[in-house]
DNA sequence: TAGTCTGTTAGACA
DNA sequence: CTGTCTAACAGACT
């Protein structure tokens, strides 16, 4: 799935398509991506006005008039896009909104999530409970409470009850950046080099957001998308900074690219 | 054919 | 109790 960047900038599209609206037409396409809840219970509910869209860590939060709440969660490939077609290709849930067309929750490998919950339900939904502080709120103090010596950093940053949001195409960028080796133990970090982690998880983000502003989100070897990262999926290419090789390893049971060179 | 993938979770293991 | 690994979810692609 999209990682913080690409969930914010799908909430930056609904919130020109949808606020203030609600949909005239709803078609549920793929029942399976609906959790604990029933096709006419989501179809009633996306009739009602979008008051506001939210994000929270890689959840999107679209908050309906009257007070329920339908939490989208993309998984690995999924995405909300608007257009002329209701059941275009991965289509899975279509709602029709005047004045923008229609959205489509689209997601190739139907790992993607919808959830709809009360207002009751929302205050106390224990993965947002538990989740950890956005990158632009995140302290050193607290991430070095999270992040024992012994871990790897890559798996305590990955914990979205560490900090929300970060992905392992941001580890391979972020560490890149620090110039920090894809397989260091949070033991090893000096007092710098968390400062600089702090400070830098919300410029990287920032930054993606930005080069990710579309009306629908490529994903990376997706048809048509370019690569916008510095090393993540280039092995083989050139660092831009050093000129050594990118490389690409297994550290906690996902690839990391780096930098042979300047990454030590 | 086997391996790969921007995510999450449960269960096995050391 | 801690941390890591694998499988599972599912589909397309190399």
């Amino acid at each position: 799935m999209p990682e913080l960047a690409e969930v914010e900038v799908v909430r930056r599209n609904l919130e020109r398509w949808w606020e203030g609206r609600g949909a005239s037409q709803v078609l549920v396409l793929d029942e399976k991506l609906l959790v604990d809840t029933t096709a006419p219970a989501m179809e009633e509910a996306l009739l009602r006005p979008l008051e506001k869209a939210d994000r929270r860590g890689k959840y999107l939060l679209c908050r309906l008039e009257g007070g329920q709440v339908v939490v989208f969660h993309f998984r690995m490939t999924g995405k909300i896009v608007c257009g002329d077609e209701a059941e275009p290709k991965y289509g899975r849930l279509s709602w029709f909104v005047d004045g923008s067309g229609w959205l489509v929750f689209k997601d190739q490998r139907r790992l993607g999530k919808a959830r709809l919950l009360s207002a009751e339900e929302f205050e106390t939904y224990e993965p947002l409970e538990r989740m950890g502080p956005e990158p632009d709120d995140l302290s050193v103090d607290h991430l070095r409470q999270n992040c024992s010596d012994r871990r790897l950093l890559k798996t305590a940053l990955l914990d979205q009850s560490v900090v929300a949001g970060v992905g392992n195409i941001a580890i391979s960028e972020v560490f890149w950046r620090l110039e920090l080796a894809p397989d260091v133990k949070c033991g090893q970090l000096s007092d710098e080099d968390w400062e600089n982690l702090v400070r830098e998880l919300p410029i990287y983000f920032e930054e993606i957001i930005k080069l990710s502003t579309s009306d629908e989100i490529k994903y990376v070897e997706e048809a048509g998308s370019s690569n916008i990262f510095q090393i993540y999926g280039r092995s083989g290419e050139e660092c831009s900074r050093c000129g050594g090789r990118i490389e690409k390893m297994k550290v906690g049971g996902r690839t990391s690219y780096f930098c042979g060179g300047c990454q030590r």
